[in-house]
RNA sequence: GCCCCCGUAGCUCAGUGGAUAGAGCACCGGCCUCCGGAGCCGGUGGCAGAGGUUCGAGUCCUCUCGGGGGCACCA
């Protein structure tokens, strides 16, 4: 990439100076190189000299004077200027810029992948909603960060697996089969309470219907566990076939569904535990079994074995863990919400403890959203079944507007969501403009073919002709998308694509307002169908990693 | 009480320690005899507060204030 020739440019002419005696012997460390926010300022730009000036004793705009000198002419850029407090701007030539267009049409869908210095086998887990209910908003941010995530590393050279931990197991599950048995119990006209803490939703309710009219009522007079069993299972699988449908049909597709359950019924669980008791890491109070996470900075230890003998959920995510690495990944990315957060340093110690590396294991922590309805707040409970859920917003906003708008913000932030607001401004979502402006690329290039315009193989196009203003920004532009990838993909924050996008879609815009494409003016026209050619590669293979369609017509 | 995230324009949010802090929505005013007006151009308007580090701070550190989340033998 010529960021990197450039450095090294800049790193060779900074040792020639210091060779010469131009510039004292001083360590400058990484070349920071960066590009400008304003293209007055060039298309790349380095604060080397001001970084160097206070070690040198010299000042900033004298030592760019002596590295600009040593720096000659590097290829492809046609001038260098020193401005502002000693920056070193860089301008590249405009027959570079135009050239990419070849480039990119080479590339094809791979433009704006690259290779990784070091490729790594990747595991992304997202979503791994609770199967005893439908998935709520909250999940479906999950679901568009944790796939844009996925497809970015993917982007970026490494092998990635998406995986759906479905929670199989334990109390809440037990909860939900008891919740449907008495619905069911209910419906036939029994006396039958709803457990304590039991889930009240509409979904359970529908659920315990539809298995009802499966069922019959062959198990009302049935042991009660026989009962629960059933409808426990039928519930389970009837609810991770929901969810397998709603991501689907949001467009995320699992390499892998693990369950939970596999792991204690294999015993893994059990063989996790002792792993870590062999190791003397656990030990026995008041009849629980406990692990020595405050070696590691936990501020208590936690427990592993209850009293009662059953495992807990961290115990069951060192067998998860186990298991993960097993299967040979690198890197092993647990994108969860910020409840969870507090879980990280424990889970982080367990694997310390089982003597592995801690930091194969990555935990993007993402805020939650804050659900509201017409300024109301509306918790999202599977139990009370409040929310709203991922199926409604798909019905009312649609998988693009929903996908863009989940991924638009960083993760960081807690993301304020009012139903109505969304649904209202859904025409307004910047997606349409950003699909505009793909589909508007689609209509100029089916306009020239109706006109009988034959494009030529780029090669024999001259491109130099692409000179305007507008042009040149948009080519810019454009030449930025390997790193936007690069950096987006290594910063874990997709949000940066959908910026990338809405300026990409902005400068094409002002360059269909500037440049008249299909012209008299055959050359011209040859070399502006073909900008518009990169610009359309550009925007879809954006829109491909947001999981976005790229829509011809609209 | 302790820990994590956040506080930027009227609203929702960007902003890898760099130069004059940007979008979308909202509001105001303009723009097609021509390839898509879901577009373009212009305008109003902002870094919660106080210290500190740095040549340079929206960005890093400390404190205050405000919002969210956590601190289980729950999942």
């Amino acid at each position: 990439m010529i960021r990197v020739r450039l450095a090294g440019s800049i790193r060779r002419a900074i040792e020639q100076a210091q060779a010469a005696g131009d510039l004292p012997p001083v360590d400058v460390g990484e070349i920071p190189l960066e590009r400008p926010s304003r293209k007055e300022h060039g298309d790349w730009s380095s604060g080397v000299a001001l970084a160097m000036a206070k070690a040198a004793r010299m000042k900033p705009r004298e030592v760019a004077e002596r590295i600009v000198a040593e720096l000659g002419a590097p290829e492809h850029v046609a001038r260098i200027e020193i401005a502002g407090p000693g920056f070193i701007n860089f301008f590249l030539t405009h027959a570079w810029l135009a050239n990419l267009v070849a480039g990119v049409e080479a590339a094809g869908d791979a433009w704006g992948r690259s290779e990784a210095p070091e490729p790594q086998r990747i595991q992304v887990e997202f979503v791994s909603a609770n199967p005893t209910g439908p998935m709520h908003v909250g999940n479906a941010r999950w679901a568009s960060v944790g796939d844009a995530i996925a497809a970015l590393l993917g982007a970026t050279g490494h092998e990635v697996e998406r995986e759906y931990y479905v929670n199989d197991h334990g109390r809440q599950v037990e909860l939900f089969g008891r919740s449907l048995a008495a619905r069911y119990l209910q419906r036939f006209g029994r006396e039958a309470e709803m457990p304590e803490g039991g889930y009240q939703g509409h979904y359970v309710q529908a659920l315990a219907e539809d298995l009802a009219a499966e069922a019959g009522d062959r198990l009302l007079d049935a042991p009660a566990a026989e009962r629960e069993a059933f409808f426990r299972e039928e519930g389970l699988r009837r609810t991770v076939a929901d969810i397998r449908a709603t991501l689907d049909a949001f467009g995320v597709r699992y390499d892998v569904w693990f369950s939970e359950r596999s792991l204690h019924e294999s015993g893994a669980v059990t063989a996790a535990v002792d792993r870590l008791r062999e190791a003397g890491h656990v030990y026995e109070h008041e009849g629980a079994v406990w692990l020595r996470t405050t070696e590691l900075g936990d501020d208590k230890d936690r427990v592993v074995l209850r009293s009662n003998g059953a495992p807990t959920y961290l115990a069951a995510d060192v067998a998860y863990w186990i298991d993960k690495r097993g299967r040979g990944f690198d890197r092993v990315i647990y994108l969860w919400g910020s409840d969870h957060h507090g879980d990280v340093p424990r889970v982080r110690a367990a694997i310390q403890l089982l003597g592995d590396d801690p930091d194969a294991a990555e935990f993007i922590i993402g805020q939650f959203v804050h659900l509201t309805r017409g300024g109301e707040t509306v918790r999202m409970s599977k139990r009370t079944g409040e929310a709203v859920t991922f199926d409604e917003l798909l019905e009312e906003v649609g998988r693009d507007a929903a996908r863009y708008h989940f991924l638009r913000q960083g993760i960081d932030s807690t993301m304020d969501f009012d139903l109505d607001l969304v649904v209202r401004q859904s025409q307004e979502n910047p997606v349409y403009y950003v699909q505009y402006a793909h589909a508007r690329i689609c209509s100029i290039l089916r306009y020239a073919e109706e006109q009988g315009v034959a494009l030529r193989p780029v090669s024999e196009v001259a491109l130099e002709e692409l000179q305007h203003e507008s042009e040149l920004d948009l080519l810019r532009k454009i030449a930025e998308l390997p790193e936007v990838v690069e950096v987006a993909a290594r910063q874990r924050a997709p949000h940066r694509l959908t910026r990338y996008a809405e300026d990409l879609a902005a400068l094409f815009h002002a360059f269909y307002r500037d440049c008249r494409v299909v012209s008299e003016d055959e050359s011209l026209t040859q070399a502006r169908l073909h900008l518009c050619r990169a610009a359309r590669i550009s925007l879809r293979n954006v829109l491909v990693l947001l999981g976005v369609s790229a829509p011809e017509r609209m």
